[in-house]
RNA sequence: GGGAGAUUAGCUCAGUUGGUAGAGCAACUCGUUUACACCGAGAAGGUCACAGGUUCGAGUCCUGUAUCUCCCACCA
């Protein structure tokens, strides 16, 4: 053996050693497929969710990576052509709003004052610049990512493929321009999907009232300003107190406005609520768009862009925000004398997750995909909903932990066409063109002149659903996308299970006509100790760099994998990253002794039975483990390792065989057993804490052997 | 209004297919004669929320109850 190394005789430093062995890695270039040694016939894929490009590296983060990196580590060293692929997220309107509002402080400028070509040419100076900060932050925390292969949401290649998904589903009929009730945020000026709105529970007064004196119906509503845009009141058609009203049209004023109320009889009307009669508002109220679909109403928009009153007779109203507006209609009612109550009741209001502006529900021409509607699919006729409920239910796809296919199922079930053109400028533009009433929808823009582009860009998450396949080249037919596609797993929150997971399988499943994964691994939310979500104002937020200067990136790791099994949330505390760093050390130190008992070990010879039968326990051991990595259980072999290198491998066989080597009892039998013991198991530790065992391996390996990242697992 | 999850040692949490309860931290005793005090040895600590049931046997399966958390839902 070699004499013992110098760095093992010094307590294990794990910032000395990271980078370096981060940079052996990287220019080993077995990150890349294409380099790995040996034969490798069978797969592994996975596609990094990417993180946003303007962001920093947060414990959610640092959970992702340690997970997949385990995952990726592991099928590597067991034989597979592994790819695991790198990439960022433009984000569209959170990158926009940040650099919007940087601009906003530093000029007084809004996007309007700079115009859309100079904004887009600022923001992308800016994403270039700040990507590289997430990039390293992701390579520090040991992430095994093929780097030649990095991608962008928003570069031309995942361009190209945004393009090439709008024009086909435009040209199957399944993306269509509409006029319809849209969520609008009026902080953010978009549109935003029924998704990325939030339930807030506020307080609020139900009204009850009349719009006139002559008007025989009272109604219920939070809202009393919107009753100026009323066209009907809606009662159910078994309702015998409304009965005879039914069909009649009534003239009034209200609140200095004119308005026609129609009297109608729909079955969506509850009896019981309020005073058993709705006011139909069908510009600002999705319910209310509905019935007028129904019943053929004419729908004025008496409320604009910016949550303002618009385009009324009474001109006091007109420019009025809508709450203003809602008190000068009370007052009005109060003082004509028809206000009947007002009742306290807490109410949902929808919130646009992003900016916390509240929703205003307006009528908008806008881009949707429609999930209900049947086509052909590969000569099969069907729907984009079915597509997504049969990758599930036929167990193509399988979701971890179980319990969310029901959830999942339960979203698609009550899911609405997508609306998917936004109003902000960064973002995949939208691929259509218009000349006076023509229309053209292509991948590249139309021959010849006058042809204007559609001002919208693409809800962020079109492009992200592409992402399994936009990354390996598709819509070229790459020998990528056919080596590793359907990718292997998808590792991600839970929290974007409809968002992100649900829209990957619709777009793989309709263009590809195959899952966009075999499995999906759901993680949960990284929590204080306590159980708390983490945020500034706490101050309990834990930044997972510092956590790993301090205790060390493999400390780190495996203080976010143990115990932490899927779907569930992980309290995370410094305790216990601490007594991980305290299991580097007891790594390091075996090791160091190992070696020091072993130093003049020369070959090695067949075990006696004590020794074999330790051996084997430990095989067993190892066996439990590679199935509970196979099986997702992650959160069980990290423990099961750890637990059998302290307890089993520290306490009993080091102190046991080093007595015998003292002593000179079997001592080559002995010296055999630690020696592959040790081995065997700093390969098995190595998915989970690769940078120690990476470092220990130069000391411990044979001549023949490679770096411990490509080694074989068994 | 629906759905899901949680309830296990003082604290924070594991416990894969049912077979005499585990980890980290804290607290207790002893040990620094040579891998590691970033350590070792030992002891202590739980009627596994509650009530029933299935079973030779249940933290683990079934039913119900309570408390907490999360998700979904256009009740105007």
């Amino acid at each position: 053996m070699k004499p013992l190394p110098e760095i093992l005789t010094k307590p294990f430093n794990a910032q000395s050693v990271e980078s370096s062995l981060y940079e052996m890695w990287e220019k080993s270039e077995y990150f890349n497929p294409d380099n790995l040694p040996g034969e490798r016939k069978e797969t592994y894929s996975v596609i990094l969710p990417p993180p946003n490009v303007t962001g920093t590296l947060h414990t959610g983060h640092a959970i992702m990576l340690a997970i997949q990196d385990t995952f990726v580590r592991f099928k590597r060293m067991h034989g597979y052509k592994t790819l695991w692929l790198p990439g960022t997220d433009h984000a569209a309107i959170a990158t926009q709003s940040v650099i919007e509002k940087k601009i906003y402080k530093e000029e007084g400028k809004s996007r309007h004052d700079i115009g859309r070509e100079e904004m887009l040419k600022r923001i992308g100076e800016f994403v270039t610049e700040s990507q590289n900060t997430i990039l390293s932050q992701t390579r520090s925390m040991g992430s095994s990512l093929d780097w030649s292969r990095l991608a962008f949401t928003l570069d031309e290649k995942r361009n190209l493929a945004v393009r090439t998904m709008f024009k086909k589903m435009y040209d199957d009929g399944l993306i269509y321009r509409g006029q319809r009730i849209v969520n609008w945020d009026p902080k953010g000026q978009t549109t935003i999907s029924d998704d990325e709105t939030v339930s807030e529970e506020r307080k609020g007064i139900m009204y009850t009232f009349k719009y006139s004196a002559d008007f025989p119906i009272a109604i219920s509503s939070t809202r009393p300003e919107t009753k100026v845009g009323d066209v009907a009141v809606a009662v159910h058609p078994d309702d015998v107190r409304y009965k005879e009203y039914v069909g009649k049209e009534y003239k009034m004023t209200f609140a200095g406005c004119p308005i026609t109320i129609k009297v109608i009889a729909d079955a969506v009307v509850d009896k019981d609520f309020g005073t058993g009669a709705l006011g139909v508002t069908p510009a600002h109220s999705m319910t209310d768009w509905e019935i007028a679909d129904r019943h053929n109403l004419p729908r004025p928009q008496i409320i604009n862009e910016y949550a303002k009153m618009y385009g009324l007779a009474n001109e006091e109203l007109n420019g009025k925000k809508v709450t203003d507006a809602r008190e000068y209609v009370v007052n009005w009612l109060k003082t004509e004398g028809l206000l009947i109550n007002g009742e306290e009741v807490v109410q949902n209001i929808p919130t646009a997750q992003r900016t916390g502006g509240v929703i205003e529900p307006l009528p908008k021409l806008q881009w949707w995909i429609a999930v209900n509607k049947p086509f052909k699919h590969f000569g099969i006729e069907t729907t984009l909903k079915k597509l997504m409920i049969n990758a599930v239910e036929g167990k193509e796809i399988k979701i971890i932990p179980d319990r969310f296919e029901k959830v999942y199922f339960h979203w698609i079930e009550n899911l609405r066409d997508w609306c998917i053109s936004r109003q902000i400028w960064y973002g995949h533009r939208i691929p259509v063109w218009y000349k006076g009433d023509e229309i053209y929808c292509g991948v590249n823009p139309p021959e010849g002149e006058g042809w204007t582009q559609d001002e919208d860009t693409l809800d962020t998450w079109f492009s992200s659903g592409l992402w399994t396949f936009s990354t390996l080249g598709w819509p070229d037919k790459t020998e990528d996308m056919k080596l590793y596609h359907p990718t292997s797993l998808m590792e991600t929150g839970h929290d974007i299970l409809f968002f992100w997971v649900a829209r990957m399988i619709l777009f793989s499943t309709y263009a590809l006509n195959e899952v966009p994964f075999e499995s999906v691994y759901l993680h949960g939310l990284v929590r204080d100790a306590k159980g708390r979500k983490m945020s500034k104002s706490l101050g309990n937020v834990l930044d997972p760099r510092e956590l790993s200067s301090k205790y060390g990136t493999d400390a780190l790791r495996m203080a976010l994998l143990v115990g932490n099994g899927p779907g569930n949330d992980l309290k995370l505390s410094e305790d216990k990253i601490k007594a991980y760093k305290l299991f580097a050390n007891k790594i390091w130190n075996a090791t160091r002794f190992v070696l020091e008992k072993t130093e003049d070990f020369e070959k090695e010879v067949e075990l006696i039975d004590e020794d074999q039968n330790t051996y084997n326990a430990w095989r067993d051991k190892h066996a439990d483990i590679t199935s509970d990595i196979d099986n997702y259980r992650l959160h069980l072999a990290s423990e099961k390792i750890y637990d059998y290198f302290w307890k089993v491998f520290c306490d009993e066989i080091i102190e046991t065989r080093k007595v015998r080597i003292l002593e000179n009892k079997d001592k080559e039998s002995a010296q055999t057993l630690l020696l592959k013991l040790l081995r065997e198991q700093i390969i098995t530790i190595h998915p989970f804490m690769p940078f120690i065992t990476e470092e220990l391996w130069k000391y411990i390996k044979n001549e023949k052997d490679n770096i411990l990242l490509v080694t074989s697992w068994n």
